[in-house]
DNA sequence: ACTACAGTGTTGACGTTGTCAACATAGATA
DNA sequence: TATCTATGTTGACAACGTCAACACTGTAGT
């Protein structure tokens, strides 16, 4: 149990990137604010500048914990069902529904144009382990005959689009969004799948 | 030659959302500013809320007007390929690469959660015109018999996704640009025209 | 032609935000 | 104990969105 009074926070650096994150989840992006957050955790209001250079830095962080947490949801998916192709809808599944259930966090996690790769490798790196677990992936559905035998890494790309394309149109509220998700989602991955076999 | 001084502009909504458009395909959604863009145009910084609400509404119309733009292209890209699966295949680039081509006009089309639909019908309507373009390929494709006789409408929303989901990833830097982003539609576009047709 | 009005544009002001500069504190190290 | 470095605080500033009050102008009705 942390003191409360110290004049040192101890870890301010993920308490502000968990603060954010439950802030984003409850209420959104634009809620977050550099001043509001050092309140909420008991700082004052410039104590965040000498962990991130800017507020941009502070929301990379965050999405980048997203893509790790999105990996980890992958990859217990997937451990549901390790084999055949009930391996590959399964993880389909888990992202859509990863998306829909934390939807500012999703949208945080792309399309923030100010969050840009080159100013954030770490950002960068959290969303290619995910793209190279989609590629992992790939590959186990090719050996296993379900997939046709193309360049993996192009063939999780369009997997990518697919999962994300739908995510992402749920998200934003472009479609009505259906009564059963999940059902939608696996429509949708199947056919995929079909696609990718031949 | 509209007057350079008159007190009243003439029409100065229409002004603010084609100046806003045009300083979104340059610099990007960030660094539109009600004080910015009224400077440009040469109105005093609150002018705009004689036609806007506010400045979400603002760019909600910027939104619609894209989505509109967008939906006049893959008209266009129909008409160049008017049957079978050629025209699907057409239809389907000409979005991403419209896409790519105005990447942050796109981000803003998508992606902004202060921009609902509840608030504004206009930017709904413009969005749910596209979709219903989309559903009129559809049902062209079934019955050419290139797309399989599911519902419409479910299929239309297939095919959203996949489209989107490469265009946004693109747009969002997710994926390294491939030199050629059409090709790599094209290959997209047949995955998911193969999966959608058994 | 005069008047009233509604539409449109302007100026002033306010609170909020991100962030810099200067200063303060405390735990680690010499 | 003295010093250094990491960390936190206070004060200040410019930019921004937006409200309220006021000004201008073309139009409609008399």
């Amino acid at each position: 149990m942390p003191d409360k009074k110290a004049y040192h926070h101890g870890d301010l650096r993920t308490a502000l990137v968990q603060e954010a994150a439950a802030l984003i989840a409850v209420e959104g992006v634009d809620v977050v604010t550099m001043r509001g957050l050092s309140q909420r955790i008991g700082v004052s209001r410039t104590a965040p500048y000498r962990h991130f250079a800017d507020k941009d830095a502070l929301l990379a962080a965050v999405a980048a914990e997203g893509f790790s947490t999105l990996r980890q949801h992958l990859h217990t998916a997937i451990e549901a069902h390790p084999h055949g192709a009930a391996s590959f809808e399964s993880m389909g599944v888990a992202y859509v529904l990863f998306a829909t259930d934390h939807a500012a966090y999703y949208r945080l996690m792309y399309g923030r144009e100010a969050l840009d790769r080159e100013r954030f490798p770490d950002l960068h790196a959290a969303a290619h382990a995910l793209y190279d677990e989609l590629v992992a992936l790939i590959r186990q559905q090719q050996e296993a005959g379900t997939i046709r035998g193309d360049r993996p890494e192009a063939l999780a790309y369009v997997a990518w689009s697919t999962v994300h394309g739908l995510s992402s149109l749920l998200v934003d509220g472009q479609m009505e969004a259906p009564p059963d998700i999940a059902e939608l989602a696996r429509l949708t991955i199947q056919t995929l799948l079909v696609g990718l076999q031949t």
